[in-house]
DNA sequence: GAATTGTATGAACAAATAACTATATAGTCA
DNA sequence: TGACTATATAGTTATTTGTTCATACAATTC
């Protein structure tokens, strides 16, 4: 029994309307931290649990210094924890709203995907 | 009394197993979409209500062609719908869920920017 | 202290892309 | 048909950014 997290639509709807522009400046950023697929990778990774730097290079297929690169950016985001732990560095995600959103989105993406497909479909006919 | 989207964390929590790279992709695609501000500025104005391609422009500060393109492109992706009628022509959002994944997003973004601050006042004392 | 290991960083390069100018297209009305 | 309006599209430029290689830094162990 997962806990569950409620949106109202009526509070979505307010988004739109007082936002100053430093604050939107501000979404566009954690929105293009997530626009990358090595990024995701990473974040999939750490789903699962934190993970040291050399457990993430070894599970997806990237180079050290990039990992490296795309962890110390994430974290200066604050959308990932760093545990330094001897020489081993380990990172975890700092930021479950994230994750919602990730998953929001792939929800979306999919259904876009048989949207477009079902419409083929008739073309095709 | 707003419609609720509720989101179930046992459910979230499998996003990360099971993606197969390309969807992987999409989604960051999907991402890269929001990750200009002077999308979110479009996105936030079409939030009201379908919009024509001019009062978009006269909306927000921008310029014609460049707002078209970025409609273009939104629109590529199944984000905005588009409706002719005459020589104007309408968008409107089509994906609700980019709507909500906004919200969850900047209210993360509050969050974080309120953390930094409290912690700024400890380190000052 | 020297060697080793895990991680971070700097420089260089290539690719992507947002914005702008100018122009094209297409629908409307005289 | 011609003028006008709303939108779209090339072409160009400047900026950003992901990746890689090499190297630096830091902690550990011998």
């Amino acid at each position: 029994m997962g806990k569950k997290i409620t949106i109202d639509e009526e509070e979505v709807k307010k988004w739109n309307l007082r936002m100053p522009e430093e604050m939107l400046i501000a979404v566009a950023n954690r929105f293009k931290l997530l626009s990358e697929p090595m990024r995701l990778k990473i974040l999939r990774t750490l789903c699962e649990s934190e993970k040291t730097v050399q457990e993430i290079v070894n599970r997806i297929n990237a180079g050290q210094a990039n990992v490296s690169k795309h962890l110390a950016l994430m974290h200066d985001n604050g959308i990932v924890n760093r545990r330094k732990e001897g020489l081993k560095c380990y990172y975890s995600i700092a930021d479950d709203s994230i994750i919602f959103a990730c998953y929001l989105i792939s929800k979306s993406v999919v259904e876009n995907l048989q949207d477009r497909l079902s419409w083929l479909q008739k073309v095709e006919r």
